[in-house]
DNA sequence: GTGAAAGCGCTAACAT
DNA sequence: ATGTTAGCGCTTTCAC
């Protein structure tokens, strides 16, 4: 019961402890093969008698390095961002790096600022979703230094590297395969979101591929906020109150999707003969619905997968030949709501 | 054109574009009133144009200062999380704080990983979800010396304050309501987590509850892994078939619920009268499905604020009278599958 | 295998 | 209102 005052614990008091100097202390706790067996065994034991946890501030600025990457995502709550976290993650898991996070809200200003926090920190690298950012961001993003990963999308020009699927080819293919099903009067439902650009995407790909069919989107919705559920299936009804004739509905996102599909269900509609539904996505929700949405995978896990494995290659093999340019490809799952061309 | 070199900005480069000595250009980049409007635009002009983005481990070891938060719980994919964060950041959102987030999957030996590789950032303070923590993680969130908020639980002793609902209480009221409604064969399906000690709590009071009813569960299943929504399904279909005398399905989370309800509604049966079903968690899901699921609202959204809050409290006003136990009430909603006894 | 000295980039404290 | 000095707790470097 030596320590009284309220001071966090530093090396010279694991050095005093164990009668071996600050430096030799410092090479134990970092796990340095160039120390005797009794002087590693006494200094642990010190260290961990004490409660000693060593001050990283103080070791970053000395030795320059700091095991951080900087993850910036538009929201949490979505479904898509935990699912490429996991696939960070994973990657990271046994590299001695480690994620941290920050949450744009799709803003361009919090983004601005959220990177201007986590850069002033010094990570050694930037996994961040979208490849629109303002002019300010991508300055301190090329001004750091450091790897940068633009994830989810690859339509546009990379900072750096970019891993991710053209959400305008996505839209296209949903777009192609309604044309061919025979579809004719469409539906669109999806975010008020002017800032999502990959839905903006999505959603141009979509009515490209239509009007190449010679069929334009008969009537459409946005919304903002709220349960996603309760949203397509609010939307869902409201917009064939509106315009009956639908024999098709495309949502942005499954969530809003599988809303529309159990409300279409318990009206008795015949799916997907008379009206048939696609979302995108791919979430893992669907798979507890009793009919499953036609849908397409973001290969989000992937992206999250890859991504990290870039940071990692850059950071600790930067020799090699590491990629910079990752397309993946979606696959899209015609379920029970869509249907065969 | 010219810094060549690829290393990042210093006050001095800041200083000597400026003209201003290191001092003042710090003073001005930490908004402090003590400096001439003139200096002030000329530093900051300078900054902006250098691109100057402050290293923050450098201020942080000299200011024995960080504005960090860290935030350590099981998973992002729960739906319950994320809504803890939204009421943390809304908080934290302008006092200068910055929540960094840990994960620990449930398991304590991460925990304590986690919670080392966050403590040696030296952040101002903890909030962690639970009251279980091994010997290590109770002794280092001891020794840090900063306010540490246990959340979500307060079944338990906690090690410095805490914030959230008693789920022995809760699972006792669901136990109680359904005595009182008239129920007399009760099913069960939870997570197969010896680990997550909330739900072992809930389930604790329920067997509690229905005990003093002359009640006992007469059938249960625990899962882990998998769709919620499709587990709920199937573990539904699977016990009726078992035990098809069934009254009352019980399931540990709103998920497994809802999945168990579109299962029954499917089949025609008659909800809440022939059988009836209760969840936990209250998540916004919940309402675009096309029957109201019993449930219990964990106050998440405002676990989370009132844990920030007692945060920033002792950080900037430590000898206030801040509380160190925090009780929320959660609120049982019937919905369309409880009776009212 | 171990230690001593210097310094990472900033800010506290004290001048002026 | 501005500048000077010392030092935060480590690691790097070099000496032994």
């Amino acid at each position: 019961m030596s320590r009284n005052e309220n001071r966090p614990l530093t090396l010279r008091d694991v050095s005093e402890a164990s009668g071996v100097s600050e430096m030799t202390v410092s090479r134990v706790l970092r796990n340095r093969t160039d120390v005797s067996q009794a002087t590693r065994e006494k200094v642990l034991k010190a260290a961990k008698q004490l409660g000693y946890v060593p001050n990283k501030i103080a070791g970053a600025l000395a030795s320059q390095r700091v095991n951080l990457v900087a993850v910036i995502i538009p929201s949490l709550s979505n479904m898509v961002f935990p699912d490429v976290m996991t696939g960070i993650s994973g990657v990271l898991e046994n590299t001695g790096l480690q994620p941290v996070v920050g949450v744009t809200d799709y803003l361009p200003e919090k983004e601005e600022k959220v990177l201007y926090e986590m850069l002033s920190w010094r990570p050694s690298g930037v996994i961040i979703a979208g490849l629109e950012h303002s002019d300010a961001s991508r300055a301190m993003l090329r001004a750091a230094g450091i790897p940068v990963v633009e994830i989810m999308d690859v339509d546009g020009t990379p900072i750096d590297t970019m891993v991710g699927i053209s959400h305008r080819r996505a839209g296209r293919e949903i777009g192609n395969a309604i044309v061919k099903a025979g579809y004719k009067r469409i539906g669109f439902m999806g975010t008020k979101m002017p800032l999502d650009h990959r839905a903006r995407k999505r959603f141009e790909g979509f009515t490209q591929a239509l009007a190449k069919g010679g069929i334009e989107v008969a009537d459409q919705e946005f919304y903002s906020g709220g349960s996603a559920l309760a949203k397509g299936r609010e939307m869902t009804e409201a917009m064939l109150k509106r315009t009956p004739d639908l024999d098709f509905l495309y949502y942005s996102n499954d969530m809003i999707g599988a809303g529309g599909l159990l409300y279409l269900l318990e009206q008795g509609r015949d799916i997907p003969a008379q009206i048939g539904l696609a979302g995108f996505n791919g979430v893992e929700l669907l798979q507890g619905l009793p009919t499953q949405l036609a849908t397409m995978d973001a290969c989000r896990t992937e992206i999250g997968r890859r991504a990290a494995e870039i940071i990692v290659a850059r950071i600790q093999t930067p020799d090699d030949d590491i990629p910079t340019r990752i397309e993946l490809t979606p696959t899209l799952s015609y379920g029970d709501t869509l249907r065969r061309g």
